[in-house]
DNA sequence: CTGGATCCGGAGAGATACTG
DNA sequence: CAGTATCTCTCCGGATCCAG
């Protein structure tokens, strides 16, 4: 079994999970939205249709493994489309459904305070760590 | 050493991370922020202080341990502010510092999408486990 | 050669029990 | 009440192998 059963068992954890959780459906989406990759991801996918290398290049430091599972997440929950050219060698194509272009500008805005504030955390944890 | 030391092993990784990353240190900040349980508990402080205790219940399903291991993070990086009343018993109170305010509006945007998408995020996904 | 699956070792998350 | 210490177990990253 491939990739897809990791994210498969996450399934079933996660049904478990929300048996005790009860009231909130919507947290599974949101753990989903809120991991490194995905949000890494979706911003590099903002300008368009991208290749499996491309994408591996661009977001800089992600394992092949992690890659392809959060593209596969991503593919499954309808918020990335995946295209595959066969030809010689074999090309694929990742690119942003119209739900995960309805997601975009959230994550472009994480993104865009991370890139503001970089230095007041910056500093905030210089002091945090010089005092204690 | 306690949890503390779990922050910083974080932190030496990074550092030897951010090397070879060498062009974005916001990256660094993207990824703490694209957090399943820093999202969660940033949300639960937008209505004003709230005891460990209240944020344990609140954020139901979260360990002691990711807890407040996030929240030193959160701490640490300038976004909550944690206050100690020497009472009996001790209480402890986080709240937002004007720094995590300025990201309030971000994460309920992340929080909002995902209550608003979440049937079509669950039907793209039972199309996906059906079909394949 | 690209895209991806598999296996393995180590880091980190979860649950539990304990302490000031 | 607010953590800390410990143990277990999942999950991540890297290397390797596979199909087209």
């Amino acid at each position: 079994m491939p990739t897809r059963t990791a994210a498969q068992r996450r399934e079933e954890a996660k049904a478990a999970y929300d048996a005790y959780l009860a009231t909130c459906p919507a947290r599974q989406l949101l753990d989903r939205i809120s991991d490194k990759w995905v949000s890494l991801l979706l911003n590099a996918l903002a300008g368009g249709p991208q290749r499996y290398s491309e994408l591996s290049r661009r977001v800089a430091g992600v394992s092949q493994k992690m890659l392809t599972q959060s593209l596969r997440g991503l593919e499954r929950d309808g918020l990335v489309s995946r295209t595959v050219t066969p030809s010689v060698p074999v090309r694929v194509d990742y690119e942003l459904t119209p739900l995960g272009v309805s997601l975009l500008p959230v994550v472009q805005a994480v993104k865009t305070w991370a890139e503001t504030h970089i230095e007041e955390v910056a500093a905030a944890r210089a002091e945090y760590d010089r005092r204690d």
